[in-house]
DNA sequence: GGTCAGAGTAGACAGTGCCTAGTTCCTAGT
DNA sequence: ACTAGGAACTAGGCACTGTCTACTCTGACC
């Protein structure tokens, strides 16, 4: 019914955009408990129904958080897997040079190390935000998540493909050492997050876990 | 003001643990964001402000059940790992008896795992539970769920210290043995309750945890 | 130029956590 | 036996939240 006496545009152009990295920020800051519609709505200076229009629901907005958060992850840990070696571990990467040994001090493992030592580190920056990517959902995460975290594993099973062609472990075994070595960074981090460890016993938690993997994985002949 | 018309008791006696229980229950059928401290006074059939004689907070309230989780948690896999072995693995366990190799099948491989699987079917069973006991926090964790928490390391630390004995690997690592055990079980539990895994694959990733990690511990000469 | 869907506004409603004042009961202490 | 006092509980109110609905504005397209 009022006129609209501002002078502001009706259309905001980006809410979207400006509602999730405000909430990203609060996530951040204050914890997802202090995540509130209203409160990003008047922050991003729009009426409080207006996030309606970009997120259905509070739990929407919290799964588009979710989803960038696993890109975001996937990124940062390919990147650091990447920088180790010279070319990047993206898919089809050179095949391996023949390098042999038990693997824990390869070219392989250096990326594994990085990959893991990133993994954490973002889980000491944004200790929320990992914390609403891997929560309990009573019912299953959405589709979109679902896709997103499906890309960070697949990140990790390149990285780890990688390090098999430098004879770090059996090729065969990738697929299950992913899955093992994506859990133990998780619960790395979910120590981390929940304030059971410091960021120094994380740092050395994450060598010791790195050192022991590559000698159980590679010890399986 | 009203004279209470009402013929129960004016005490509920027990209310406490009855909101406990209650809160338990809807924790594990409908996820925390349905716990509600006026639903669960409702459903004891008390007035809305009874629950805060119990607890100051529903913060306070998430706390209690997070550490009555860790009780029942070290509780379970106490009890796995004793039940591998004849005696129980308290404390000060009988030392062990000189069987060597690579451990990866000993007395206390068996107990490992047993504990492990134990932990991965506790987050089955409540993965909100877990959720909570491991959720970030902003500020710290509370006095009384960090001294659940560490009893729960505590008792990781037990069955690990008896693998130890049974020569599963070098007694001097068993403090950053235990941290990375109890990481990878942890993370394993964090993918079985984001549901990002089944449970047959928790299970099969169990195994594979246990043999790798044992192989890897035991290779550290 | 009209229309039409998307984006935003404004109001309402139920529900929640938290606070406060008052009431009831149990349990000491004398 | 009586009374003081504290713990447990009731009842009301406040600010806030998420969600729904009806309405309005705006730009783009035929």
């Amino acid at each position: 019914m009022g006129p609209m006496p501002d002078d502001r545009p009706f259309h905001h152009g980006n809410l979207r955009a400006v509602l999730l990295d405000q909430a990203e920020t609060v996530l951040r800051e204050r914890g997802i408990d202090a995540l509130s519609l209203r409160e990003l709505a008047r922050a991003a200076g729009v009426s409080h129904g207006a996030p309606r229009s970009h997120f259905i629901d509070r739990a929407a907005l919290l799964d588009a958080l979710a989803e960038r958060g696993f890109v975001r992850l996937a990124d940062e840990i390919r990147g650091a897997a990447a920088r180790t070696s010279g070319a990047g571990a993206s898919g089809d990467g050179a095949p391996g040079d023949g390098t042999s040994g038990d693997g824990t001090s390869g070219r392989g493992a250096s990326a594994l190390r990085a990959a893991a030592s990133a993994y954490v580190r973002f889980a000491v920056r944004e200790p929320a935000l990992l914390d609403l990517m891997f929560s309990a959902k009573v019912v299953g995460p959405s589709e979109a998540v679902a896709g997103a975290a499906e890309r960070l594993f697949a990140t990790m099973t390149d990285i780890m493909s990688t390090a098999a062609e430098a004879g770090a472990y059996d090729a065969r075994d990738v697929g299950r050492l992913t899955l093992l070595l994506s859990a133990t960074v998780q619960g790395i981090s979910a120590l981390v997050t929940s304030g059971r460890i410091t960021t120094d016993q994380s740092d050395a938690l994450v060598d010791d876990a790195i050192t022991v993997f590559l000698a159980g994985a590679s010890a399986g002949r």
